[in-house]
DNA sequence: GAGCACTGC
C-alpha cells in the first residue's frame, strides 16, 4: 500500500486541456472574413504551441532523432509519459524532409489516445484535422490523401495490411505503446519485418522505416528482434512523487485498501484518492466500508464523498468523477484499471494500490475462458506508481503479452489472410504456445476457413474481411444462403457488447421485472433481438433505456457494427436486408452454422448438460433467459469457467438438426 | 441461483 503525490495520468497530452482545440470548427459556413480569421488563429495556436513544444524533454534530441532515423532501417524509442515522443517524432520526420514518398503512419492500443493525440497534432503544425493530420479508428475515419501524419489503432493497421500489403502509403511506420504487448501489436512487429524485407527486395519500392516507441523496460528485447542497435533514450519528466510502501504484504489488500484510505484521510492535507482495485464487487464492498466510515467523522473533519469508476457502468455516473469535490469534502475515487491508462481525473493528490487485477485467460484444452484475479507486473504498478517495496521485487517483469494467454482464432485467421501459410513459424517477438496455435488452427479448419492442408479458402479470406470472430463471420456468411442476413447482422452486432442490460446491484429485482417482456421462450439471442426492436421503436430514447434497464451507450455501440456490418455485406454482395422475418427456427440454423460445436444435450436425472464437442459438463449460465428451463438441447455462443463451467447467450434448438450440420455447411 | 478487468477491428 502507498500514497503519494500523483503526476497527471495523461501520457504526452499535459497541456492540452489549456490549448483552445478548434480543429473541429466547420470551415463550410464561414465568410471569408471569418475564414480569415480562423486561418490566423490556427496559425496564432500554432505559434504559441512552438514554445510549449520546445519545453519537451524531446525537443532537446531532434537532430539526433532525425539522423538516426535517416541512418537506419528500425529504431527503438524510449522514454517514460510525458517525454513528449508521441507528439514530437511524427512532426521532427516531416521538418526534416524524410518523408518525400509516403505518410507517417503512428500506432495506438486506445482509440482516445489516437484521436486525442492526432488533435494535438493537428493544433501544433497549424493544420485542419483531416488535413496534413488525422486519425483513423473503428467508425471514424478523418484522414484524406493530404494526411501525412496519420494517427492510428493498431486494429486499424492490421485492417490495412489487408488491401495494401506492402502499406505503400507509408514511409514510416511507428509503434507506439510497444511494451504493452497488446496481441495486435505484437503481430505488427512481425508483420513490418516482412513488409520492410519486402519492399527491401523490390526495387520498384522506396524503402519503409520502422520506429519502436516503448517504456525504458525491456527495449534490449525489442532492439534484438528487430536486428538494431539503435535505442534512443528519451529522458522523462521529473515530477514531486514520494512513494510510501508498506513494510509486510497485505494478506487482505480490500482490508489494507480501507485502512491505508481512512489513515491518509484523517492524517493528510486536503486532496482526492485514487483507490485502485480489481473489480466491480470490491469497489462496491469497499464503497460501503468507507460511507459507513463517514458517518463516524467529527463535523469539523472533511466529509467524504465516494465515486466509483469502472467500464460497465453507465456514462453519466462514470463522468460524475469529473465533478470537483466541493468545499469541505474530500473525494475517494473506488476504479478499476479503467483509471490506469484511459481517463485522466485532475485533483488526485495520493493513490492506493492494492497491486491487483483481473486478468482472462483462455484455457485452450478445454476451450473455456476464465477471469482471476492476478498480481499486476512493474510496468502496471510504474503506471500506478510504485507499491510495497518487497512485493515489487516479487512482480513479473511485465504483464503476460496478449498472445500468450489469449484465444487466437481470429489473429491466425487475419495471419493465413495475409499469405503466412505457417503460422507456427511466424517470426513472434514470444511465440504462443502450440497448445494455443493448434486449437486455434482446428477451430478454423472446423469452420472450413482452412482446408486440410492449413491452407486458407475462399470461405475463410471472405471471413477474415469482416471485424468479426471467425464462428460470427461464418454465419453472416452463411446467413446468405438462409435469406436471414438482416436478422443476423443485428444478433452478431448485439453480441459484440459484453451486455445491452444494465443491473444496478440495488434494483436487481426492478431490473429483472423490467427484462421480462422482452424475453422470448426461445432464449437469449431472440431475446435480445426484441430489446433491439422495442429499443427503435422508442428511437433509443434514454428515459426508455433507464426504465427498463437497458445500456444506452452499449445500444449505440451495437447500431455502429450494424452499420459497419450492412456495409461490408454490401460490398461484398451479401443483401443486407434479406430476411427470414420471423422464422426463428431458421434463423437459429443458421446460428448453428458458427456454432454446432457450441451445442449441449440434456442429461437425464438432474446432471446439467452435455457439451456435444467435449462431453464435459456444462450449466447455462444463471443470468441466461432459460436458466432452470430444462430445455433438451442448447447453443451457446460463449463457455466461461467460474464456479462451474457456465454457457452463455443460450438458445433452444433441437437435437435433429445437429444430424449431419457439418455436411450442410458452406465448402 | 451467479458474478460481470480492460482494450480493439
Amino acid at each position: 500500500m502507498k500514497s503519494k503525490r500523483r503526476r497527471s495520468l495523461a501520457d504526452d497530452n499535459l497541456e492540452s486541456s489549456k490549448i483552445p482545440n478548434i480543429t473541429n470548427v466547420s470551415n463550410k459556413r464561414l465568410n471569408k472574413k471569418q475564414k480569415n480569421n480562423y486561418d490566423l488563429e490556427i496559425h496564432n495556436i500554432a505559434q504559441r504551441l512552438k514554445g510549449f513544444r520546445k519545453e519537451l524533454p524531446i525537443w532537446k534530441e531532434r537532430k539526433k532523432l532525425v539522423q538516426v532515423v535517416k541512418e537506419n532501417e528500425t529504431i527503438i524509442v524510449t522514454g517514460e509519459m510525458g517525454s513528449g515522443k508521441s507528439t514530437q517524432t511524427p512532426q521532427f520526420l516531416l521538418e526534416a524532409g524524410l518523408i518525400s514518398n509516403g505518410a507517417i503512419a503512428l500506432t495506438q492500443p486506445r482509440r482516445v489516445a489516437a484521436i486525442s493525440l492526432a488533435k494535438r497534432v493537428a493544433n501544433e503544425i497549424g493544420s485542419k484535422l483531416g488535413q496534413r493530420v488525422g486519425y483513423s479508428v473503428r467508425f471514424d475515419d478523418t484522414s484524406s490523401r493530404a494526411t501525412v501524419i496519420k494517427y492510428l489503432t493498431d486494429g486499424m493497421l492490421l485492417r490495412e495490411l489487408l488491401s495494401d500489403p506492402l502499406l505503400l502509403k507509408y514511409a514510416v511506420i511507428i509503434l507506439d505503446e510497444a511494451h504493452e504487448r497488446t496481441m495486435r501489436t505484437d503481430i505488427l512487429f512481425g508483420m513490418v519485418k516482412r513488409v520492410q524485407d519486402a519492399r527491401k527486395n523490390d526495387k520498384s519500392c522506396s524503402p519503409l522505416k520502422v520506429v519502436i516507441m516503448s517504456a525504458t523496460l525491456n527495449s534490449q528485447k525489442f532492439a534484438s528482434y528487430f536486428n538494431t542497435t539503435m535505442i534512443l533514450q528519451i529522458p522523462g519528466r521529473q515530477f514531486p512523487v514520494s512513494v510510501n510502501y508498506s513494510f509486510v504484504p497485505q494478506p487482505d489488500y480490500l482490508d489494507a485498501a480501507f485502512t491505508t484510505s481512512t489513515q491518509i484521510h484523517t492524517n493528510q492535507p486536503p486532496g482526492d484518492i485514487l483507490v485502485f482495485l480489481p473489480g466491480q464487487e470490491d469497489i462496491e464492498i469497499l464503497e460501503k466500508l468507507i460511507i459507513e466510515y463517514g458517518t463516524t467523522l467529527p463535523p469539523d473533519k472533511l466529509k467524504i464523498i465516494t465515486c466509483l469508476l469502472f467500464a460497465a457502468l453507465p456514462t453519466e455516473q462514470q463522468t460524475k468523477v469529473f465533478d470537483p469535490s466541493p468545499p469541505g469534502t474530500r473525494k475517494i475515487i473506488l476504479a478499476t484499471n479503467i483509471a490506469e491508462t484511459s481517463i485522466t481525473i485532475n485533483g488526485v493528490r495520493y493513490v492506493v494500490d492494492t497491486g491487483k487485477c483481473k486478468m482472462k485467460k483462455f484455457n485452450s484444452r478445454v476451450g473455456m475462458e476464465s477471469l482471476s484475479i492476478v498480481n499486476i507486473s512493474k510496468d502496471s504498478a510504474d503506471q500506478r506508481m510504485g507499491r510495497a517495496e518487497e512485493e515489487y521485487n516479487k512482480m513479473e517483469k511485465n504483464t503476460e503479452p496478449e498472445i500468450k494467454r489469449c484465444n487466437l482464432a481470429s489473429i491466425i485467421l487475419l495471419l493465413k489472410a495475409f499469405g503466412i501459410d505457417n503460422v507456427l513459424e511466424f517470426d513472434y517477438l514470444d511465440a504462443p504456445s502450440r497448445s494455443l496455435l493448434k486449437r486455434a488452427l482446428e477451430q478454423l479448419f472446423i469452420l472450413k476457413a482452412l482446408n486440410n492442408q492449413g491452407k486458407i479458402t475462399d470461405l475463410g479470406r471472405k471471413m477474415s474481411e469482416f471485424p468479426l470472430e471467425p464462428a460470427y463471420a461464418k454465419v453472416l456468411i452463411a446467413s446468405e444462403q438462409m435469406s436471414c442476413t438482416r436478422e443476423v447482422i443485428n444478433i452478431v452486432s448485439l453480441l459484440s457488447v459484453d451486455s445491452i442490460f444494465f443491473s444496478p446491484q440495488d434494483q436487481r429485482d426492478q431490473a429483472l421485472d423490467m427484462k421480462k417482456k422482452f424475453i422470448s421462450p426461445l432464449g437469449d439471442l431472440i431475446t435480445y433481438l426484441n430489446v433491439l426492436r422495442s429499443y427503435e421503436t422508442h428511437k433509443g430514447d434514454l428515459d426508455w433505456c433507464k426504465q427498463n434497464f437497458v445500456n444506452k451507450r452499449n445500444m449505440k455501440h451495437v447500431i455502429n457494427v450494424r452499420k459497419q456490418l450492412i456495409q461490408l455485406c454490401t460490398r461484398m454482395n451479401i443483401s443486407p436486408s434479406s430476411t427470414c422475418c420471423e422464422n426463428y427456427e431458421l434463423l437459429l440454423k443458421c446460428m448453428l452454422c458458427g456454432f454446432f460445436r457450441n451445442s449441449a444435450i440434456l442429461q437425464p436425472g438432474n446432471n446439467g448438460y452435455k457439451a456435444v464437442g467435449s462431453n464435459q459438463v456444462v450449466n447455462v449460465h444463471p443470468s441466461s433467459t432459460l436458466f432452470n428451463k430444462k430445455i433438451e438441447a442448447v447453443m451457446y455462443t460463449e463457455l466461461v469457467l467460474t464456479s462451474k463451467p457456465y454457457m452463455k447467450n443460450v438458445s433452444v434448438i433441437q437435437s435433429s438438426w445437429l444430424v449431419g450440420i457439418s455436411s450442410n455447411l458452406l465448402e
